[in-house]
DNA sequence: AAAACAATTTGGAATTGGTCTATACTGCAG
DNA sequence: CTGCAGTATAGACCAATTCCAAATTGTTTT
């Protein structure tokens, strides 16, 4: 994803492409990875621009509402950014923290049972917790 | 999961009954529940039992080492610790935070991918995120 | 029993990911 | 210009968890 796809997903979603936003978006829409928010921030330091901790924050938040990015919950520290929004899995590797993708096709998941009274279902996420062999 | 029940699995794991960690079983152990290490805390104050926040995580970090309880990140902010250890999966609910369980029968997983070079595979867990109907 | 030792518990400080707040900046409309 | 809405920012704050060094408990040795 390079800069004018961002302005035109930014302007589908009727977000402000301040500079930091595209900034943010640039690191982490390039390609379909799962990084930190520390880690982005770490990232714009590197190349010189000085995007404030809270705007990260905020720009993160924002493009998680709009599902342009998806938030991941799999080390219990800190949440990972997905820039890939079309569902599918994941590996976790508990010993390294790194993610990495299942497609969707997959896993097939036959049935699925009834939800709680009075929830609609908002995702369906298969986590794969592995380790290192050892030896 | 009464006392003595308590006493023996300890024993099977080699975990020496201390006053602090029997009290923590005893709150967590006695049914299937999915409960935070504050609602624990909170519970042990409640009952006059004065346990040290610090000893309350040392016991769970132990109890999660010999699986005898299970680790569950579906809420960003905390951990939830799981009385049931056998493989089962959840809904969580994004609104009120409640974890309810499914149990392993109701989901089936047709095909899973092959693992990362050099990984084995520790748990496959299903998170069905659930938020309550708006109207 | 006293001393030595290992394992555990403890209060409180430290860490960490994330949020909040009050102030400043930006771009535009009147 | 001036006013206003939307954003960005630094730094204070917060909550969950971990760390640490000292105190306690229980168990061996002398
Ligand atoms: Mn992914
Ligand atoms: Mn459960
Ligand atoms: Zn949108
Ligand atoms: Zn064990």
């Amino acid at each position: 994803m390079m800069r004018s796809d961002i302005l035109d997903l930014f302007e589908k979603h009727d977000i402000l492409p301040t500079q930091q936003r595209v900034e943010v978006a640039q690191i982490l829409l390039v390609r379909p990875q799962h990084l930190s928010a520390e880690q982005i921030i770490d990232r714009l330091m590197q190349q010189g621009s000085s995007v404030s901790k809270a705007t990260v924050y905020n720009t993160l938040k924002l493009f998680g509402e709009h599902g342009i990015v998806k938030e991941i919950m799999a080390d219990p520290v800190r949440k990972f950014y997905d820039s890939s929004t079309l569902p599918h899995h994941h590996f976790y590797n508990v010993d390294t923290g790194e993610l990495h993708d299942i497609a969707e096709s997959d896993v097939s998941i036959g049935s699925l049972p009834l939800l709680p009274a009075g929830t609609r279902q908002e995702s369906v996420e298969v986590l794969i917790r592995v380790r290192p062999t050892e030896n």
